[in-house]
DNA sequence: TCAAAAGTGTTTGAGATACACCCATGT
DNA sequence: ACATGGGTGTATCTCAAACACTTTTGA
């Protein structure tokens, strides 16, 4: 929604497009700067950050709707995007009379007021997915009603509104039980990328320290990554080598246990 | 629903009770006769069976509604309750038609029709909730418009109704994974069983065999379980000991990779 | 006494963990 | 030359896996 008239076209008819009480947020994770990050946006005269989310349309399937909205926000496709939990049990999601105040705030850009019995003031469960994007890739596509994006550590996430501080926690409790059955970095780095590199993305992952070497050991003995011949260029210090991903294995989840720890 | 009048009513007003679009479909798992089972349920006039389910009411938080419905079916009340996964894909989720005319033959039984427009036929994305119970402690509640019950083993489970199998697959491999997170048998066996019991309980679950030798020095390494003094009579042969779960260490999820392995 | 199920201990090997020194690079 | 980060190998220890005979019980 890139105008006025587009949001009051949503304001006014989306009902008939989408699936009423229902919404899908996103927790986007991205890996930069050695830390994983979370993309949050702000909307119009609105004091705390949000996820990103959309709703879906009526004869839309769930797993497209998510592909689309996260479209939509980075003009990514073929992402890693996983369903992880359904909300529908803050307070906030059974009392509306804070989302409809909220919402008149925003839409008031628009000139568009939302009545206590507007669709959009309506109990709203939310669909969560996340998603593992390379950082680098995404194109953020600025949005009438959106004032501000930003990619945040998931070590300094700030209050955020309705419920979402607790959507983000379940996803990271769901990733990191999923690092250990899927190839999680084959989504969130670069094609080729250094040792140092994975090593500290596990790291931000697992919040947890592992050794050098082993860790090192561990990959190749998995088969999971391959060392290059080629080293990157960091200026003043040893040229670190690259290595790749090995696509038969990263791509299947790994058998029971494979992976149990470094 | 125990007799025509509920249904009526359900069937005209259900619409101002609940969330429209959405229900909760449930995975009851109990365990009996060395076999992993689940709770199927089987509709007025239909040849397929189904889980059982429920809707959601309008101001009532998601958790409680799944709790409320399993409560209905199985007068179970504090049982281990999980959701796992949001359904909104499969065809059947998309287009009504096939929903829209099972359900004029279940409800045919009360002598209602189901019209096109009515809140009954129209799309409706599934929660899946998964329940662990004690198979004895079950009280089936007869419902008007359910002629049957049963108990159904994994291994032999029917094509069901619309996405129902696909449910279960996923309600399996979450059971499964969960298996070593946290003590999936304390909620399945009653408060006192046998070795043999608990040890084909997780080969049930994990469709694998394990050595009994190094199966109970794992259970009793990790302090999961405690062996009584008490024994079973069990006619013909040698009585086996009992053992009882540590409350202590079986509430709490397993530290990471606790148990990863018999 | 026999059939069926339960009880029990030791050995082996794979893999996780712990650990420290040398090398490359630009300033 | 030096500061900074990158690269590499070995020894130990824990724990999973493999394995078979004896005991109990009622018919």
């Amino acid at each position: 929604m890139n105008n006025s008239e587009d949001v009051v076209d949503f304001v006014h008819n989306g009902h008939k497009r989408y699936l009423p009480h229902l919404s899908i947020d996103c927790v986007i994770f991205g890996y930069h700067d050695q830390q994983l990050k979370i993309l949050l946006i702000r909307y119009h005269d609105q004091e705390n950050w949000s996820l990103p989310g959309g709703f879906v349309e009526r004869r839309e399937a769930l797993t497209a709707a998510a592909h689309r909205i996260l479209y939509e926000k980075t003009r990514l496709t073929n992402l890693f995007l996983q369903q992880f939990y359904t909300f529908g049990d803050s307070p906030i999601r059974l009392d509306h009379i804070e989302i409809q105040n909220n919402h008149n705030k925003v839409y008031a850009k628009a000139n568009v007021a939302i009545s206590d019995d507007h669709w959009l003031s309506k109990r709203t469960l939310s669909i969560g997915y996340y998603a593992l994007v390379d950082y680098q890739a995404v194109t953020i596509t600025p949005e009438f009603l959106v004032e501000g994006y930003s990619w945040v550590d998931i070590n300094s996430i700030p209050p955020l509104q309705y419920d979402h501080n607790e959507i983000i926690d379940k996803a990271l409790v769901t990733l990191r039980s999923q690092i250990y059955q899927q190839a999680i970095g084959q989504n969130l780095l670069p094609e080729k990328f250094t040792l140092p590199e994975i090593h500290s993305l596990y790291e931000s992952i697992l919040d947890r320290q592992f050794d050098r070497r082993n860790f090192r050991k561990k990959l190749l003995a998995l088969g999971l990554v391959t060392q290059l011949e080629e080293r990157r260029k960091i200026g003043q210090h040893r040229s670190p080598f690259l290595y790749a991903f090995n696509p038969e294995i990263a791509n299947k989840p790994f058998e029971a246990g494979a992976m149990t720890a470094f």
